[in-house]
DNA sequence: GTCTATAGTGGGATAGAC
DNA sequence: GTCTATCCCACTATAGAC
């Protein structure tokens, strides 16, 4: 059984399998209420009343599992843009749209550092994702931009202010709003 | 024997302890050369010529090498900051200096991925660090933005470009090149 | 200041029985 | 599909002799 198996949407909303689901569930409850460095195959099995070679018989290694968060990740990242893209009147400016898309982001990170970090840190297991999903997740952002230029240069700003501000570097009295501001303001002038 | 004794430069080119510079420079090797998985007592001790348990001698955990190797990271970027603003004409404009503080940034971490990482991975140990030397090696950039929100702003989306290039987030034939100039552009922007 | 020896912990993954 | 048993790995850190 492959851990990147079946889904069909591009937001992958579709269940994989009721085993795999599971898994990814018991890995997520570990990952957001124990820790990073608590994502091991032991706890993961724990939760769900299993030892931790039994998880081999669903997936093929650890990658596997931290690859079904990833997709998590993305899917709740770009489902988090868009709602808030939903939110707006009619004919948004740029700037308006770009400012509600950085508002998500960071909450969306905000509200789950680790998933986070553990999505963004190091290379992409892109064999491991559902195809489609990394260009679904970023696409609001390509949307609104105005060109693939300014589009990296913004996710660069939305990511390096994110992770900044996740992993305390940012000096306590920071106006981090401010800061959000000044960017996203920056990078959305232009062309509307 | 502490970690973190004596140097009183702001730029802390001074030496420690001779001692403490071989182990920061044995580490630095192993690191660069054996990759970050690589970085343990064991190795670094190898590279000593001696044995895991003596560097406890001279260091009080391997997190105190850690703080010594991110002393160096800062001080390298720092370094390379000014060295870049040094080349530059006369009066130069804000987005000019920008620009080459954000080439230089950008080298530094491209020649020295590993170290980059390290130091801008996770919390910040400032305990171990030399007092002033994390402002000191922000304080170019701080200088030539327009406030510090847009210091903010401008430090974040040098980290995210760095990151998501050292990482390989970007797709294979992206423009980095074009994406930091329109990033820069649109941050340096304003009363010049 | 270095050594040997070792404690103590934890991890990923596999074999083979049931 | 789950188990037990186990392998093998690696790490940080300490104790105590020299």
């Amino acid at each position: 059984m492959r851990a990147t198996s079946a889904r069909e949407e591009p937001d992958g909303r579709s269940a994989p399998s009721p085993r795999l689901a599971s898994i990814a569930a018991a890995a997520l409850a570990v990952l957001e209420e124990e820790g990073r460095d608590a994502l091991t195959m032991r706890r993961v099995a724990a939760r769900l009343g299993i030892r931790a070679p039994s998880l081999y018989k669903h997936v093929d290694s650890k990658d596997a599992i931290e690859a079904l968060l990833i997709a998590e990740a993305l899917r709740g990242i770009g489902g988090a843009m868009r709602a808030a893209l939903a939110t707006l009147p009619r004919r948004p400016s740029r700037r308006a749209s770009l400012a509600a898309l950085a508002r998500s982001y960071r909450s969306w990170a905000l509200a789950h550092p680790d998933l986070y970090r553990l999505a963004t840190e190091g290379e992409l297991p892109r064999e491991r994702l559902p195809a489609g999903l990394e260009a679904w997740s970023a696409e609001p952002v390509v949307r609104f931009a105005a060109g693939e230029d300014r589009a990296r240069a913004t996710w660069a700003f939305a990511h390096g202010m994110t992770i900044l501000e996740l992993d305390g570097r940012f000096p306590p009295g920071a106006d981090l709003d401010a800061a959000w501001a000044a960017g996203v303001g920056s990078l959305a002038r232009g062309r509307d």
